[in-house]
DNA sequence: GGTTTTACAATGCGATCGCATGGCAAAAGT
DNA sequence: ACTTTTGCCATGCGATCGCATTGTAAAACC
């Protein structure tokens, strides 16, 4: 066997490369030779690596997205065992962190949200949360609103849609420089409070 | 002087024609050459009409972005001066309309967003409501919490902000078949409930 | 130590791109 | 009638694109 060298890395290289293009110029800006150029490598490792243009734009997203979500567990799992409304607010604030890889990954994600008009495998891996996040979530507002005391009134479920659909809505803000992370998370704050009434 | 057309008439021609090709295949599938096959005209009057590209694609999306606030307007308009919450609501609604060609703007305005990412420009028209829509809503909310007896709590500015935030979501998320006209107006629905609380 | 397999590198091809250019028909002004 | 201006078409150019092809150095295997 030959050389052995760390697909990973090399793979990750890449993304990355990919990942400051389109956040620069936008996607369209990604092509075969930029991405060589700006990794620093040759085209021809590009074309190794990945098959076509298209599976390695996908894999740049399928990363982005997944770290985006690993910033959010990371983050519910910090808050540890604390009470639920801490770990919510964990969970949530995820989105409109203001740390700058988080942003990063947002704009990214916001160059590719474009293409999930017309294109169903792009418009799947962006898809919001799936039912378990909703039902975690949902179970962690009933809890902190009875460890405050404030009267059930199901549809946490709604309610925790809701939350998310904010929070990513902030965090787009923030990507496009709409808000601040600090305007962001008055804002979310404010929800949550009223939401736990 | 010579041959009297409608510049207007043209222009809007193209401009649709934008609209429909970036929707079908993402705004890297617009291209001079499309657009004037789309609209069944000569590259030539393409260039004519638009003195580049970048020209095109930005009325193609100031106009949309202009359709969408004329629907919010329309609707307000159309509630009248009945009730504050049917305002409210009405201009909510506007953007989660199942109206076809209220999710053809939304899903046209999705494929430029990519852009707002590294073109200031961009991101200045799809920029969310201004001061003006905010503090009209936020009276809005102010009158229609008056109108149920509601205990005023202030703050409703940041009511309207999130209210437009939420309904801007379940907007994109329609246009992009995450969820039905349906599903978005139940959650809206339950929103402004909890709001108008 | 030769063979094979892997990891690239270099180059070329056809297609498509935005845009510049030049020409031409029609209609208003004189 | 003739000039001028406008609306539009057709074509060509240089750049860039994704991708296929070919070549090559190095390392594991026999």
């Amino acid at each position: 066997m030959p050389k052995i060298v760390d697909h990973e890395a090399r793979r990750m290289r890449l993304v990355e490369a990919v990942w400051s293009l389109a956040v620069r110029g936008g996607l369209e800006q990604v092509s075969l030779r930029k991405v060589a150029e700006e990794a620093g490598v040759s085209m021809g490792q590009v074309q190794h690596y990945y098959s076509s243009m298209q599976a390695l734009i996908r894999d740049a997203l399928d990363r982005a997205v997944q770290a985006v979500n690993a910033t959010i567990e990371n983050a519910v799992t910090a808050a540890g065992t604390t009470s639920p409304e801490v770990v919510l607010r964990a969970g949530l604030y995820a989105l409109i962190s203001p740390a700058e890889e988080s942003t990063r990954l947002m704009r990214f994600a916001l160059t590719a949200v474009g293409r999930a008009v017309s294109d169903p495998t792009t418009a799947k891996v962006l898809a919001p949360g799936d039912d378990e996040l909703l039902t975690l979530t949902a179970g962690l507002i009933a809890a902190a609103r009875e460890e405050r005391g404030s009267v059930p009134r199901g549809e946490e479920r709604t309610d925790a849609d809701i939350c998310w659909s904010l929070a990513t809505s902030l965090g787009l803000d923030i990507a496009l420089g709409y808000r601040t992370p600090e305007a962001a998370e008055r804002v979310l704050d404010h929800h949550i409070e009223q939401v736990l009434r």
